[in-house]
DNA sequence: TGTACATCAGTGAACGCGCGTTCACTGATGTAC
DNA sequence: TGTACATCAGTGAACGCGCGTTCACTGATGTAC
């Protein structure tokens, strides 16, 4: 079943991918739990391993987070890479992007509300600064576009901080990481309907005048 | 000095005003740790007393987290009307509201750092949801001024939706909520001259056609 | 004004628990010859 | 192909810690008469 921690084969030894079950794992707990509810120990015994066996690959605490929220963002990065590839113009551009950003909260509630809490993980690490600066500047190069071929006067940080905010922010109030699981289908379709509506505001926002 | 826990006087038995003491401690923990580092024991020991105070007033954790998000809500709303209040249109009444809120989660980072994670928290509690229902309808009453004013087309829900998930966004990504208090000054100018940038988007976006 | 009593507020000891981390270990795998 | 050895992956027992909660208690306050 999608989205169920690989546990270590009956009998077996060695694990085959323990780093990425352990991160599923992890995923999985937050997305049940929250931040607040995460534990080293619950994952080990989620991911079917001892207690000890986390600290072979991550170390600590903070090394699995770190690593499980630097995942979340190359996840990000790359479905926004590929959202704005096959837009036919930077708005269908925009749109496309604020949909894969959505959608993939929408499949990752266990990353993003790591991501979003900046909780328990060291910011500063190379590989994680590195994939959150590859999805900004997924959205920037778009921006650019828009300021381009749209309006000349376009503040492009700006817009860039208004349009990540907004998405992050719809992300956040549909109660998308929220612990409850609801009904997925409802969700995802009002979650549609408010990125459509979302995205009428935005582009008539950058739109106007300087 | 602003912001510091009120504490037992030397000697005294009878605190005064625990309960407002314990928020006050919580709001401190949870702004300097985050919500995964909050416990009861800690915020009794901040507040001077033994550890076993907090129950007797707000009988477990989610009691007392509970409690402090609907001060925060409570002050959030209190603020948002107070702006409402007195802009001189619509879009005065917007932007003076954007600010309250902003100005309110920078003053209030723990309140809003466990609104926002909604972590912990009864969330069905009548006084918080009546509160927050409060702060969400001083918002809703301006955007339906907008509507009768400039744009009878516009779908208040949407527009609702639209600008608080902005304006929350933009707080979250100003990182006022982080752990590391920054040099307060510096983040409060840049704080405003983002929410000028964000009026601009929001009106145009509201004004603009159907 | 004084006394007796009820109620309220906070104490401190005790409990059991799950946690993160350490460490000597053992089982499994890979490589050199 | 077989053997010896090095390396890697995960174990399980042990540690000390801070936590939430309970409970009999005592000190302080308020009220009735």
């Amino acid at each position: 079943m999608a989205g169920m921690v690989e546990v270590a084969a009956k009998g077996a030894y060695h694990h085959g991918n323990l780093p990425d079950s352990l991160r599923a794992a992890a995923a999985e707990l937050i997305a049940e739990k929250g931040t607040s509810g995460f534990s080293l120990r619950e994952v080990a015994r989620r991911a079917g391993v001892s207690h000890a066996a986390p600290a072979h690959h991550f170390g600590d605490t903070e090394g699995l987070l770190t690593s499980l929220a630097t995942e979340g963002y190359r996840i990000l990065a790359d479905a926004m890479e590929e959202a704005a590839r096959s837009g036919d113009d930077s708005i269908g551009r925009l749109l496309g992007t604020g949909r894969a950003y959505a959608h993939t909260a929408l499949e990752k509630p266990g990353h993003f509300a790591l991501m979003i809490s900046n909780d328990q993980i060291c910011d500063t690490n190379e590989a994680f600064v590195a994939e959150a600066t590859r999805a900004y500047e997924a959205l920037q190069a778009i921006i650019i576009g828009i300021r381009d071929e749209l309006n000349p006067s376009l503040d492009v940080d700006a817009a860039c901080t208004f349009c990540w905010a907004s998405i992050q922010g719809l992300v956040q109030l549909s109660g998308l990481l929220d612990k409850v699981a609801d009904d997925t289908g409802t969700t995802k379709a009002s979650l549609d309907e408010n990125i459509e509506s979302f995205a009428h505001f935005l582009i008539e926002g950058m739109g106007g005048g300087a």
